[in-house]
DNA sequence: ACGGATTTCGCAATCGCTTGCGTCCGCTGC
DNA sequence: GCAGCGGACGCAAGCGATTGCGAAATCCGT
């Protein structure tokens, strides 16, 4: 008698199907126009009640899933945003990156991740997937001026994380590294340190810029000169800093105290002091920048700076979302506080126990 | 004199553009048709050299990047691929998609990652959006049959990666748990355990049953009982097995020996131990299944089966390129080998020393 | 019973790109 | 001198969805 029976005869095969079904096949089951169909499914302008029902029945009769990619065309709008970090495998990204998609899939985003491993080339590559792809935005750790130079230009819009390349003329969410970076030398000077190596990885961007102004910071404020060979270049990985750690714990003048500028440097930095067979803190103080789970694992525990990491992503995507509902408000720099966590590392300095 | 000439006279200002250059923009600059201008840009078909030039000048010159989705509506075939992991913050599943992504972006892919948090419905969800976006493929760490299903009759090509719901009927990549588990409890075994502890998660996916199996095969091979006792629930994060853990070693008859079934696990049983002033391994022997890095920081190091998990999602991403590049051959499942790690927490029980 | 307001629904254009087909042109071979 | 051929390029049709507009249907008040 409806329309709909015409339908009854033949089973219901969706799974047998060559061609995945469109709104046209839909509206042809559901026996309506496409512009209806399409009006069913998405509940925007006047559908009755009873076609809104058919068409969907239809729908999910067909398996139908909606073409997301047509859609966004039609409607120059995306629901994805791009992420790039520069190493999945780092538990600091990895937990960065865990938060800006959680976030973004609250709110119905999609995550496109792409981790460029510290290459500038790659960078820029991902960059230009992500601009072909045209996500709604870009949330990015960024590794230099070129990037949000060339987001910029694209007119995409983008998060900067972790460190910023833009001087405040575009959305970041950092933390405070000067701050901690100085609450952590005062720590050890305030236990009598005097000769506190800083390990750190560069002095280019913001993190570690900040992390080294803060270190300095706290020696001017106690009147302590910054000894040159104190500052070590640790390298980007581990291995790196471990053999800098020996090399540097090996001299005569060796650091009584050793502040390590993020989780991959504190490691290598550990396991140089194992392989001397030093022990912590009796022999020398240690700590970091970033929690990591060994930090509380090892003995003793290793003092840290801990930032929530994953709050730090999220807050990105937060960010990323009000650029996107305003897109010509004036940009903001979040500046979240990091966390200091003191644990059995540090102790004063040998000279100065009995 | 030339036609480019024209251009002479206004300074380029892509970055002025307030709507994006299309093909049609470049053809315009370019003199020539649409057409011509999309064969010049993707090189395909006849293009004459002069003009394939004076078209690529015009499109970098007004900033144009190729609308990925548009050009992905009309081929009818993406160059992105879904990637579902179940906890991104998991060292395991960070390594895995970092594996993925990088093998799928050597070959011009890009990886869409969600992480579903181990909940059966953003499992579901996740996937639907994979489907809307007509990714190429998808990559997942299943959580249920229903994810197997769901794709199968989505015609998505998938590939389930260290753990399978689909008994050999699709593609996936595993590690050869029975095999590593077993040796595992060979070597407790061999050093006189004979109440060893499995602390594990679930049984219920292929590697957990898997681990528990080679645990089992390995008792009977020394014709040992399984006690039912000493097959511990750990829970799902650290927080419980370290409960489990306390709990299982202030038992009167406690086990001499404790075999952790993941990192997770891991991490909780030796923060449990730590709670009771346990040492590892003079009162417990303690292996774990997965390596992490905090297992070679402490002392003494844990003894631990350590898969290539980097490795494992780029096995995984080549199977799936297989898969694109081959839709109707059968199925493979590949077994990766796992490597055993000794490290210094074993030992024979206490009441076989002296 | 009638006019206007409101609801319902279809037509067709459009998003940006690709590509089959047709046309035009210059060159070659006989 | 002309048919034939292949290179170069433009026209226009889609890919699958959304949506402004208009027509038709329905409702409501008087």
């Amino acid at each position: 008698m409806t329309v709909a029976d015409e339908e009854d005869g033949k089973p219901k095969r969706q799974s047998l199907q060559l061609r995945r079904a469109t709104i046209k096949d839909v509206a042809r089951a559901a026996g309506v126009s496409q512009s209806t169909a399409a009006r069913a499914l998405s509940g925007e302008g006047y559908v009755a009640e009873a076609v809104q029902q058919r068409v969907r029945a239809a729908a999910d009769d067909l398996g139908y899933v909606r073409h997301a990619m047509a859609s966004s065309l039609r409607r120059q709008s995306s629901r994805s945003i791009g992420v790039l970090v520069s190493d999945l495998r780092n538990a600091f990204y990895a937990d960065l990156a865990a938060g800006v998609g959680r976030r973004a899939r609250e709110h119905g985003y999609t995550m496109v991740l792409v981790d460029d491993r510290g290459s500038v080339d790659e960078e820029r590559e991902a960059l230009a997937v992500f601009v072909a792809m045209r996500v709604a935005g870009v949330i990015l750790t960024p590794l230099s001026a070129a990037a949000v130079d060339y987001l910029t230009r694209q007119r995409t819009p983008f998060v900067e994380a972790d460190r910023t390349f833009s001087g405040g003329a575009s959305d970041a969410v950092v933390i405070d590294n000067v701050e901690a970076s100085r609450r952590m030398a005062d720590h050890l000077i305030s236990l009598g340190h005097r000769r506190i190596a800083l390990f750190i990885d560069e002095t280019d961007w913001t993190t570690g810029a900040d992390r080294f102004r803060g270190y300095q910071e706290s020696l001017a404020q106690s009147a302590l000169e910054v000894d040159e060979s104190l500052i070590i270049p640790s390298g980007w990985d581990a291995g790196g800093s471990r053999r800098a750690a020996v090399d540097a714990l090996s001299r005569r003048d060796r650091p009584t105290a050793i502040f390590a500028a993020n989780n991959v440097i504190a490691e290598g930095v550990w396991r140089g002091i194992q392989d001397l067979g030093l022990r912590v803190p009796d022999d020398v103080s240690l700590v970091a920048f970033d929690d990591a789970p060994w930090m509380s694992m090892v003995t003793p525990g290793v003092t840290a700076v801990a930032q929530d990491t994953v709050a730090l992503g999220a807050a990105a995507m937060d960010r990323m979302l009000e650029r996107i509902r305003e897109p010509e408000a004036a940009p903001q720099t979040l500046v979240l506080p990091a966390e200091m966590l003191p644990r059995g590392s540090t102790l004063a300095p040998l000279s100065l126990r009995r």
